[in-house]
DNA sequence: CACCATAATCGCACCCAGTGCCATTTAGCC
DNA sequence: GGCTAAATGGCACTGGGTGCGATTATGGTG
């Protein structure tokens, strides 16, 4: 159980990321600074790096958990699934559990990846980072089938055929509120990177 | 033909390119700053700035002309190639025009690549960029194929592959300077990434 | 050659992200 | 209640990066 201690540390993470948001979206990204984040959070600026690293670092609080999520995906692999399999189950579990859309945040950090070039370069190691750790359990996961290598490299396929069609859809502001036209595109993507490695026919997504 | 100014400007940059290679192989890349690398090519702090926008883009000098080559290679398309196909022709063509591994600043980089998290996140950068380029360009030159979320996807899939590879081969540093490794892993990635798109026999590359 | 527009240089003051140090407070635990 | 460990936050400081404005060098033109 969380201790007290745990619980307010919590909240003040969670009042860091609230008065971000606020601030981000009414004044912009550049245009908000440290200080004004950590006095509307009411605590001093030098605390603020206690809790984040960075400032970007308010905009992925969650990155954590997600990662673990797909891991947990590939762990859990059923008896007749390959890689390819394998990870979709774990890109829908990503995709699921979030409100994405919904969210304010996902909203606000989808916009700032686009438009503020720090946030972007943000968002890329860390979804390299990913890539690799899921690269590396795949070719654990499937030591007959996948060397590392080819491992990270079917990975690094998979996850940059979908951030580069999700890439182009959310260019055009028009389609970002539309969740078929999205997974329409992942769809696309999946079947562009995956093709030759699916054993049966893909469920609908 | 260039200008006297033209050419002075050149040398500049090039003396700031040689200055930052030397201090940030001999102290570090974070121990040197921008005042140092001014000083050693004997201008003033603040006109570093009108030749390089940042203290990374001093270690990809060259990216601009890379993604020409690229483009240029999917511009000179042959009648019977597909997408696949000139993907690797534009990667072979990138891959060779460069000295890479004999190059000191190349070595410099894909050291400085694996451990500053400032500098990978640049190369992601610059990767994503040169990416969406090249898709929008394949897109245009298989109009009845490809639309532009599947070339883009496409293209992602492919670098991905590729970089995922390179990066797993290169964390080992005993293999970063074997140029048969490095080919095995690369053909191995376009394999996992392009499989079902190849209209021939993959030439040896 | 003289002259002017343009572009490079660079010093200065400035802003902000991020760190190291240290004193003070606060929670957890016996 | 009293000790330990962690959180807090003030202060000074470094380094990347920008805006401004003065000075100087270059290219083109009459």
């Amino acid at each position: 159980m969380p201790s007290l201690r745990d619980r307010k540390r919590a909240r003040t993470r969670q009042a860091l990321i609230d008065a971000a948001t606020e601030l981000f979206e009414r004044d912009g990204y550049d245009e908000t600074t440290i200080a004004d984040i950590a006095a509307a959070a009411e605590i001093g600026t030098r605390t603020f790096f206690g809790h984040f690293a960075s400032k970007e670092e308010l905009l992925f609080p969650e990155s954590d958990a997600r990662v673990r999520a797909a891991l947990d995906a590939i762990a859990s692999r059923g008896p007749d699934e390959g890689p390819a399999e394998v990870l979709l189950r774990a890109l829908r579990r990503v995709g699921d559990d979030s409100d994405e859309m919904a969210s304010r945040l996902a909203a606000l950090r989808l916009r700032l990846i686009r438009t503020v070039p720090a946030v972007r370069g943000r968002a890329l190691q860390i979804q390299f980072e990913a890539q690799h750790e899921i690269g590396r359990r795949l070719a654990a996961a499937f030591p007959e089938e996948l060397d590392e290598v080819s491992a990270v490299a079917l990975t690094g396929a998979f996850v940059g055929a979908v951030a580069g069609a999700l890439q182009v859809l959310l260019a055009d502001p028009d389609q970002i509120g539309d969740p078929a036209a999205v997974r329409a595109a992942v769809r696309r993507a999946t079947d562009v990177a995956l093709k030759p490695w699916l054993r049966a026919a893909q469920p609908p997504g």
